[in-house]
Parts: C-alpha cells; sequence; structure tokens
DNA sequence: GTATATGCAAAACTTTTGCATCCTT
DNA sequence: AAGGATGCAAAAGTTTTGCATATAC
C-alpha cells in the first residue's frame, strides 16, 4: 500500500509494471540497476513485461523524482532509488560494487566553486572509481 | 611537427586522419567534442574521413592518453585533450560552455573517503551541472 | 466508458566491426 | 614490399516510438 501511495502520489497510476519495478528497487536497499537488468530481474520474476515499457516506466521514475539516472563509465544508463539526500558514488572497477557517500566539505567547496565562475548550480555528479580492496570482491573484471 | 612527434611519441603512424583529428582538439584550447562532433567539423574543413575512422582515433587517442573521454548527461561520449593534470568540469545545462577547475581540497577529501571504504582510487569524475550566467550565454536550452 | 498504459515490432541513435583497398614507412 | 590504416557498409547495442490492444479509475 506504500508503494502504490508513492506512485499516486507523483501522478502516476498504479499499474502492475510500474508496481513491478518500482518494488525491485525498494525491495533490496542500494540497487544500482541498468534498464537492461531491470528487466532481466522482471522476467526472473515471472513477470511479462516488454523492454520497452521498463525504459518508459524508468523515465517516468526519473522525472517523477523516485529514482535517479546515472551515467557511469561504460555508457549505459544505471538508475538507484532517489532517496532525498544527495550522494556521491564509489564505483569498483574490478565487481562493479557501488558505495554511496556525502561529504559535507566537498558539496561546500563546489558550490563555492560554482559561484566563483557564475555557474547556479542544478546538480553535480561526483564517481570515484577504483578498485575495492573487499574480501568478496569477485574480481570479475 | 610538434603533433605528428605526438604521434610518433606515442606509437601510431602519422596518417592524415589522425593528424587532423588531433588539430581540432590542439587549435582551439578546451574543447569537449562528441565524436559526431568531429566528424562534421572535419566535414565543415573539407576532410574526407568516415566516421569509424574518427571513432577509432579517438579510442586510440584515448589509450594513448591524448585525449580523455568523458560521459556527461546525455549517453554520449566527450572527448578533450588530456592535459596531464587532472581537472573537473562544471557544465553549462543552458548552453552547453564547459569550464574546467581544479580543487586541491576536494581531491583530498576524495581520497581520504575512498581510503577509509577500502577501495584504491583509479580515477574519479566530478560533474557541476548548472545554469552559466554568462552574458553571452545563447541559451540555447 | 474514457483516458492512459502496455506490448510488440520497427525505428533511431551511438558505437563497433568485417573486409577490400589505400597509405605510411 | 609489408603491415597497418581507412572507407564503406553492415552489425551490434541501447533507447525511443507508432500503433493496436489492454487496463486503471
Amino acid at each position: 500500500m506504500d508503494v502504490m501511495n508513492n506512485l499516486k502520489r507523483v501522478g502516476l497510476k498504479s499499474t502492475l509494471p510500474r508496481l513491478k519495478v518500482l518494488n525491485i528497487f525498494v525491495s533490496e536497499a542500494g540497487q544500482h540497476l541498468t534498464a537492461e537488468e531491470v528487466y532481466k530481474r522482471l522476467l526472473a520474476d515471472g513477470e511479462d513485461i516488454g523492454l520497452a515499457t521498463v525504459y518508459r516506466v524508468l523515465t517516468q521514475f526519473e522525472q517523477a523524482g523516485l529514482l535517479s539516472r546515472h551515467h557511469f563509465e561504460g555508457g549505459k544508463a544505471i538508475f538507484e532509488l532517489h532517496h532525498g539526500e544527495h550522494h556521491d558514488h564509489l564505483v569498483c572497477l574490478q565487481c562493479g560494487r557501488v558505495e554511496e557517500f556525502y561529504d559535507e566539505e566537498i558539496e561546500k567547496r563546489q558550490k563555492q566553486i560554482a559561484e566563483q565562475r557564475g555557474f547556479r548550480v542544478q546538480d553535480h555528479a561526483l564517481y570515484i572509481y577504483g578498485d575495492c580492496t573487499k574480501t568478496d570482491c569477485p574480481h570479475r573484471s
């Protein structure tokens, strides 16, 4: 009921495809998925939803502020649940793990820099790419 | 002669397409171009170079460290001359202007954050998107 | 019942690749 | 002369769109 309310709140009808897609992001914390990955999960769950619909729904969710879209290295768009607070990303080049962080100091400096140069900041994206040294990093390149 | 030496230095034959492409980036400072834009400039200059070659040359230049590739919002890859020093980007959403900046404080914080979380930093990208208030901003959306 | 959403297939776009030909060394 | 580079066309990969049908309210 909560998820459906989310949809109504942003002016979208509560349809099955939209509920299922939203559920994928809500059900497991901190997921960063491409459209194709969302589509595959739906298929794996036995849902009969077209890839075109997935793209449409993802775009609607982004416009509604439910998801945010990122462009990491690699060209494909990646979506994640948009929790109110802004945050940036640490991406492991070995295993694809994505961690989020927020640093007040960096935020402050960015604002200062933009203002100094006469830019009104709308948005920003900071991606740090590296190798995580987690013991479970599968190093699948 | 300087440009040609650049190519030889990185182990690439000095061919006409490569010289022309490199010249586009060298001839005007601070350009950030998509493959398509590079291709159009070549055509405008009367060069008969295929788009496939442009893509191949851009990729080679990136691997050779002459150019760097970015993924701003919008999905297309954007290339710029790779001057040794790392820097980040301010992008105007109205006119597409791109300004570069470097901030020691931000760099330092990033490193700290990554290390805290067990990441060995390979690379990072910081894009600030906003509206520049320059008088010549054509606001062409 | 009406407006909107979906599925499918086709299209649009960006980027890559195969192959015959051409150019650099 | 030999190997690598280019152009063209075709393919591959991602995302969008047209249209008839199905669904939510």
